[in-house]
DNA sequence: AGCCTTTGACCAGCG
DNA sequence: TCGCTGGTCAAAGGC
C-alpha cells in the first residue's frame, strides 16, 4: 500500500440504529416524511447505532462528526472547497471502489475506501453538484450498503440481492462523454409531460395502487401553454440545437440504442390497423381492443384499452413492422400527413394542435422506441420498419413492447427496454416511495414520485417476469415544471454548473436535490415507508 | 367492392 | 381436470 495523502475531511453518512429506522417503517404518523425528515431520521446524530459493513454504515467512529443529513450538507457546503484532486487520483478513487470510471467533468463519487467506512463525497463537491454531475456513478460497492438495509426491511419486501442491485442502480447516472445529448430518457420524460396535456383521469391499476395525480388548475394552464408552445417530439428528442442522435446507454447491456428522431408523427402512427378482437379484461370495466397491422405478413399488433369515458387509456404495441409505413390516406385529397412530412423532411413544425401533437409525440415515440428494439448496434441511425426484415429474429428475442397511454385524466407511457437506468433517469428527479411484488412476477415493481415540490407525477418501474433486463416504466401524471437544471435538458447544453453559492445550493437542495439525494442514498429505506404511504395518500 | 368493426366462440396458458 | 383469463378467430354487418 502506497502512502496516500490523507483525504480532506469528508461528510459522512451513517445509518441510524435499527430502532430509528423501524420507527419509520411502522409509520409514526399519517404524514409522509419528507426527504429531509427521512434524512434526519436515518442519519441521526447518534452515530453509534446499529449497522454493519457496507458503504453507509455507522461503524466509523468518525461518523460522530455527522449529525443530520442536512447538517452534513451544510457542513459540506460551508467548508471551503479544497482543490479538486488530480484526474489520476479521481480515477484511482473510482477504480478503488470497483465503480465504472467514466470520463466526465470532474465528478465522481469517491467509493468507499474500505469496509466499514462511510459514503463520502469528494472534496469540493456540493451535494447538488454531486447529483447534477454527469459523470456521477455510484460504484457497485456502494450497493453493498443494502446489506445493512436488510436488517430493516423484511425479506418479503426486498427482492433478492442481485435484483435489488439492479433495481437500485437506477440512481446511477452515467455519462460516457461527460456531456449530454438528450437521451431517450429525457425525451421520454418530455413525452410524458406532453402526453399529459390532456385532461387527466385517474388510473386504477389492478394489484397496484392507484395514483392520484389530479392536476391543479395551474398545472392545466401550464400545460395548455406548453401545448401551445410545443414544437413536437423532434424537438424533445433531438435537443435544442440540432438533430443529435438520442443515444441509449443501457447500464447492463452493451448495445447502444439510438434514435434519429423523426420530426413529427401523424395523428395515428402511420400504419393501417384492423381490429380483430375486443375483450373486457379483468380488473377493468373498459374493453381492450386488439388490432393487427393490415400489411400482409406484418406481425405487428397493438392493444388499445379504453377508459370509461371512451378515450384511449393505453396502447401497447407488440412486434415490429416489416414494411414501410404506407402512404397516408389523406394524401389522396391533397393534404399530406404528418407522417409523410416526417419522412420527407426534418421540419419539426406542423400545424397540429398541442394535444394532437402530443398524441403524435407519444405514438411517434413509441414507434421510434419500437425501432430501437432492433439490433444491438443502433449507431448508424434509426431503425426503421423496413429495416426489420434482417433483424426480425433479434426483435423477437427482445420482444420489446412499447406502449403509450393516455387518458382523459392521466398520461401513461410504457417503455419496455433493456435499459433500466435510462428509464429512471429521465431528466426529472424521482424519489422512490414504494415497491411491491405483484402476482405472477417475481420481480418487484418500484414506485417513484417526482421530487419537485407540488409535482404529482409518479412512475413505476416494473421488471418483466420473463426477462429481468426488461423494464416497463409507466409514467402517471404530468410534470408541472421543467426538468431540473443540471439534469435533463440542461445537459444538452453542457454540464450544468453547480450553484455558485452555498445558499443557492441549499435552496436547490432543499427543494429538489436533497430529496433525490435521500432517495438515492436511501432508496431501500424508503420502500416500506412508501408502501405505507400508499394507503395514506390514496 | 373492399375494408373495417363488431361480437360470440374458440384456444392456450396457468394455477 | 377444471375454471379463469387473455388473446385470437371468423362470420356478419356497416361504412
Amino acid at each position: 500500500m502506497s502512502a496516500r495523502p490523507p483525504p480532506p475531511p469528508r461528510p459522512r453518512l451513517a445509518l441510524p440504529p435499527r430502532s430509528a429506522a423501524e420507527s419509520l417503517f411502522t409509520g409514526a404518523g399519517d404524514a409522509s416524511p419528507g426527504p429531509l425528515t427521512l434524512a434526519s431520521a436515518l442519519f441521526p446524530s447518534d452515530p453509534d447505532g446499529g449497522g454493519g459493513g457496507g458503504v453507509m454504515t455507522s461503524s466509523s467512529s468518525s461518523a460522530a462528526g455527522a449529525t443530520s443529513f442536512t447538517q452534513l450538507l451544510i457542513g459540506n457546503l460551508s467548508a471551503p472547497p479544497p482543490p479538486p484532486p488530480p484526474p489520476q487520483q479521481q480515477q484511482r478513487e473510482a477504480a478503488r471502489g470497483g465503480g465504472v470510471a467514466r470520463a466526465g467533468p470532474a465528478l465522481s463519487v469517491a467509493p468507499p475506501p474500505a469496509a466499514g467506512s462511510v459514503f463520502t463525497v469528494p472534496p469540493g463537491l456540493s451535494p447538488s453538484g454531486l447529483l447534477d454531475s454527469p459523470g456521477l456513478l455510484f460504484s457497485p460497492a456502494m450497493f453493498d450498503a443494502f446489506d445493512v438495509l436488510d436488517m430493516f426491511i423484511p425479506d418479503k419486501i426486498l427482492p433478492k440481492r442481485a435484483t435489488r442491485i439492479k433495481l437500485d442502480i437506477y440512481f446511477v447516472k452515467t455519462s460516457p462523454e461527460g456531456g449530454f445529448g438528450m437521451s431517450h430518457r429525457e425525451a421520454l420524460a418530455q413525452v410524458t409531460a406532453q402526453a399529459s396535456h390532456s385532461p387527466l383521469r385517474m388510473f386504477d391499476h389492478t394489484e397496484q395502487p392507484s395514483f392520484s395525480a389530479a392536476p391543479t388548475s395551474s398545472e392545466a394552464m401550464q400545460h395548455m401553454n406548453a401545448a401551445v408552445n410545443m414544437t413536437g417530439i423532434s424537438d424533445m428528442v433531438m435537443g435544442p440545437t440540432n438533430n443529435e442522435n438520442v443515444a441509449f446507454q443501457p447500464a447492463e447491456a452493451s448495445q447502444r440504442y439510438q434514435v434519429n428522431a423523426p420530426v413529427d408523427k401523424p395523428a395515428d402512427d402511420g400504419y393501417n390497423w384492423r381490429k380483430y378482437g375486443q375483450k373486457v379484461v379483468k380488473g377493468s370495466d373498459c374493453p381492450r381492443s386488439y388490432y393487427k397491422c393490415t400489411h400482409p405478413n406484418c406481425p405487428v399488433k397493438k392493444k388499445v384499452e379504453h377508459a370509461e369515458d371512451g378515450q384511449i387509456s393505453e396502447i401497447i404495441y407488440k412486434g415490429k413492422h416489416n414494411h414501410q409505413r404506407p402512404p397516408n390516406k389523406r394524401a389522396k385529397d391533397g393534404s399530406s400527413s404528418a407522417a409523410d412530412q416526417n419522412e420527407q423532411s426534418n421540419d419539426t413544425t406542423s400545424g397540429l394542435s398541442g394535444i394532437k401533437r402530443d398524441q403524435e409525440a407519444i405514438y411517434g415515440m413509441s414507434e421510434q422506441l419500437s425501432g430501437l428494439s432492433e439490433g444491438d448496434d443502433m449507431d448508424d441511425g434509426e431503425s426503421r420498419p423496413h429495416e426489420a426484415d434482417d433483424k426480425e429474429s433479434d426483435s423477437k428475442k427482445r420482444n420489446i413492447q412499447i406502449s403509450s397511454q393516455r387518458t382523459s385524466a392521466e398520461a401513461k407511457i410504457i417503455v419496455q427496454t433493456t435499459s433500466e437506468v435510462d428509464l429512471l433517469d429521465d431528466g426529472y428527479r424521482w424519489r422512490k416511495y414504494g415497491q411491491k411484488v405483484v402476482k405472477g412476477n417475481p420481480h418487484p415493481r418500484s414506485y417513484y414520485k417526482c421530487t419537485y415540490a407540488g409535482c404529482n407525477v409518479r412512475k413505476h418501474i416494473e421488471r418483466a417476469s420473463s426477462d429481468p433486463k426488461a423494464v416497463i416504466t409507466t409514467y402517471e401524471g404530468k410534470h408541472n415544471h421543467e426538468p431540473p437544471v443540471g439534469r435533463g435538458n440542461n445537459q444538452n447544453a453542457g454540464n450544468a454548473a453547480p450553484s455558485s453559492s452555498a445558499q443557492q445550493n441549499m435552496q436547490n437542495l432543499s427543494s429538489n436535490q436533497a430529496s433525490l439525494t435521500m432517495a438515492d442514498f436511501n432508496n431501500i429505506n424508503q420502500r416500506p415507508i412508501g408502501v405505507l404511504q400508499f394507503k395514506s395518500e390514496e
